[in-house]
DNA sequence: CTTTGCAGTGAACATCTGTTCAGTTATCAA
DNA sequence: TTGATAACTGAACAGATGTTCACTGCAAAG
């Protein structure tokens, strides 16, 4: 039978995960080698391939995984109610989401030219529903007359832009709290979009 | 005496660049080789080395180049008078200068993390002056009572990473007219930042 | 204790990397 | 025609690349 305890796999399979996120969102996937991969795991090249096929793989497995989870997290905010209760809680979940997974939202950007084909377009039906989100709750307070937008659509990927930036110069250190954060950001998309 | 006319170098030193610049854009900066440079152009690899010191400093150079340009056009917008004018100046100016070149844009953003130390403090402090003209209209806009800001310097930010989004998104062959484009994107930052 | 099989090693593979440089070509000035 | 020189070639360099695989060590099952 096969071991259960003593089985290093579930160890160090999370860790080269680990090792390779941290690493290509710091210097990018294609300078990134599988033996620095391995090094920061401690352990040789060849060991890597018993957690992955191959590069490309552990590339697109970091993208999906972090998709699934930010999914999976966006549907535990209420899809249904009034609009701007929703866009204030949507706005306010992607800044905390996002502002705490900095190397994965990194990576999400940047590396999607490095996925294959269909990788891509797999990474891509992801990301595009997580955008549906946004976009069901603009329409719906557009509808409502709570919104005033010529382009609902263009509007979900301003919002987005807007908010993702957070993480172009938010610092832990910095001198506003996250809870300063979501509101200031809250603020502006709130006006930006009010009727 | 040294030729004048027969000379290649002014027509081979650009199409050096914008092969560079076309292929970084596409694969990233360490996925592209220096062979594939120069097979874009139409030259062996040594012969690039006569346009530039090495691969680091042809990065450096479409970075560099790319934010003079940048802050040379900006500079061509009226400094003072009505922030909200200015403002307006400043939205249309960026959407429609960022638009336009695409794989600038994109390497600016992606390719930092591959420059240098130095060279990356260089291109820091040029993003930096672009980002004061916007930040400098808000907070006359705020002394004027014309805006309604919390944190101007976050409000920049939010701002800008708002702008510069559309070129994940937009098109040539889309729906929408950059004129549309750029009175949407107004209207939102119009919204946002009113008092 | 013996057997099983997982986890990891380390060498090997073919190929690619940035960069250098002696040598070739082509064009111009004189 | 001659001499100069900018532009480019093509080979060479030392080392890095992703991936494979026969192998070893070792913990657990029987």
């Amino acid at each position: 039978m096969a071991r259960k305890t003593g089985s290093h796999s579930e160890i160090t399979g999370p860790r080269v995960q680990a090792a390779a996120l941290r690493l290509i969102a710091q210097h990018g996937f294609a300078a990134v080698s599988m033996r620095q991969i391995a090094a920061e795991v401690g352990v040789q090249a060849g060991a890597l391939y018993n957690y992955t096929n191959d590069k490309q793989t552990l590339l697109f497995d970091l993208l999906r995984t972090h998709m699934e989870h930010l999914l999976e997290a966006l549907a535990q905010l209420p899809g249904t109610g009034d609009p701007i209760t929703r866009l204030e809680a949507f706005c306010r979940f992607h800044i905390a989401y996002h502002i705490e997974r900095p190397d994965q939202v990194f990576i999400s950007y940047m590396e999607l030219r490095n996925l294959s084909p269909e990788n891509f377009t797999a990474i891509e039906a992801l990301r595009s529903r997580y955008e549906s989100h946004l976009d069901a709750i603009l329409k719906d307070g557009q509808s409502a007359g709570q919104f005033a937008l010529d382009e609902p659509r263009v509007t979900t990927f301003a919002v987005i832009a807007m908010l993702t930036g957070v993480n172009t110069w938010y610092r832990e250190d910095g001198a506003l709290s996250k809870t300063d954060l979501a509101d200031l950001y809250w603020t502006l998309v709130r006006r930006a979009v009010a009727a």
